[in-house]
DNA sequence: CTTGCTCCTCACGTTAGGTGAGGTAATAAC
DNA sequence: GTTATTACCTCACCTAACGTGAGGAGCAAG
């Protein structure tokens, strides 16, 4: 049989036949004078064997060793092959899950621009540098519960929130104020709303304001005197209770 | 900042600098009389965004279409690339079912030689060609159930009754004799051991055995002049009951 | 004899860099 | 001031598994 018959049969391409002749998988076990390849039965078998081996995803070079020994270790190659396998799908697993919730958090903003996403992947990097494995998907689980509306919302509040205490600040309002212990008790409402109560995420979120820093850690939403303006009024608004 | 010292600082090597500059990803924005690099603090900023990407798995040629046009289509990139990692998880997984059954099977046997992975995976394909992937999944939780003793058991049986009905038929006995009577009863019980008693994973099995013929599907076990006199048994069996 | 199909070999392109050669620049030691 | 050690430069070939031509020959039909 010559190559084009058997690459139709195969639906293997005539130059994957050459190449695997040109490394010395599959010679043809006959030539014609004029250089023509004419693959055998045996060939042929030999053929489907790669296939078979290829389709599992070895590599030419594994393939070649198992067919040309006769007492290669197949099982610790298959259980190599197994582990690669395993480690690549939890990878493609971790990036699929950063995917989805840049996808996820693109799919709230108007102008999705290049900063954006940057930006994005920079804030998923740092939680899950502070976030276990399983805060994050309490997290993720909280906001499929919420929805895009009132996740954006929130967001809206906390502005507006921060906006309002600057403006407190500025006007050299009294922390102990009544208008600064009102603003407190929001704050404190829209932090139990993120951290669902759970003491632990609570935790977690205090670390990384310490480790990242106000700036880095609110993504640019406020700044340190606010904050620490604020972490005034909470401290007498929580004394005072 | 110079080359080694960039390199020493993200953990990307100098080699890969050097190719990013090659392609035009970040060409350092200045250069010394001598043609040392020098990276600016914009230059490093523009490579941690290029990391960020690089660690979603985009192509460094999706990175420079995100980085160079201001308004780059970025969430149908995003999709674009989690169909891509989706297909490519589910594939893998795929072969880690097979390469999982075939770890099993290769376990059960002594002598592990490569014309015995290549008949296992023929078998594997096989069986994929004709179960539904419900039917494969419910025979794989009766072998985890049954353990490898017990399988190694019913090899053995299936071997031994075979070769009994092979002996009856060549002594010519009735198919209606005691004995084949008895045979045929514990053929049945033998079948209804591998399909658990479920009727669609007996259906699928008969289509094998009438598709692929009772060499192939019996892995070499039967011939169709056995199999087809221990049917004529087998139907006075059920009429007689 | 020409047309059209199949076959051959040769050789470069692909990804994302690794590795080394051969030469120059900057810096530390003496 | 010289020398030794790094650090840097460019050039160029290597990887896996082929794809995609280029240029030339074989082979059957009209």
């Amino acid at each position: 049989m010559k190559v084009g018959e058997l690459a139709k049969q195969t639906g293997i391409s005539i130059r994957t036949l050459h190449y695997y002749d040109e490394i010395g998988l599959i010679k043809p076990s006959e030539r014609t004078e004029t250089g023509h390849r004419l693959y055998t039965q045996s060939d042929i078998i030999r053929l489907q064997q790669i296939m078979s081996l290829r389709q599992l995803g070895f590599s030419l070079e594994e393939i070649r060793g198992c067919l040309e020994s006769p007492h290669f270790d197949l099982s610790s190659a298959v259980n190599l092959h197994m582990s690669r396998l395993q480690e690549q799908i939890e990878l493609a697993r971790q990036i699929y899950n950063r995917l989805e919730a840049i996808a996820d958090t693109l799919n709230r903003k108007e102008d999705v621009s290049i900063q954006n996403l940057i930006e994005t992947i920079e804030v998923m990097t740092m939680f899950e540098k502070y976030y276990t494995q399983e805060q994050l998907e309490e997290l993720k689980q909280r906001r499929l519960q919420l929805g895009d509306e009132q996740i954006r919302q929130g967001e809206a509040a906390w502005k507006e929130l921060i906006s309002q205490v600057q403006t407190e600040m500025k006007n050299g309002s009294d922390p102990a104020s009544e208008t600064m212990q009102e603003l407190a008790r929001r704050w404190m409402s829209l932090i139990q709303a993120f951290t669902g109560g759970n003491s632990e995420i609570e935790k977690s979120l205090n670390t990384m304001y310490e480790q990242e820093g106000v700036a880095r850690a609110s993504q640019g939403a406020g700044d340190p005197e606010t904050f620490e303006y604020m972490a005034q009024a909470i401290a007498i608004l929580q004394n005072t209770r």
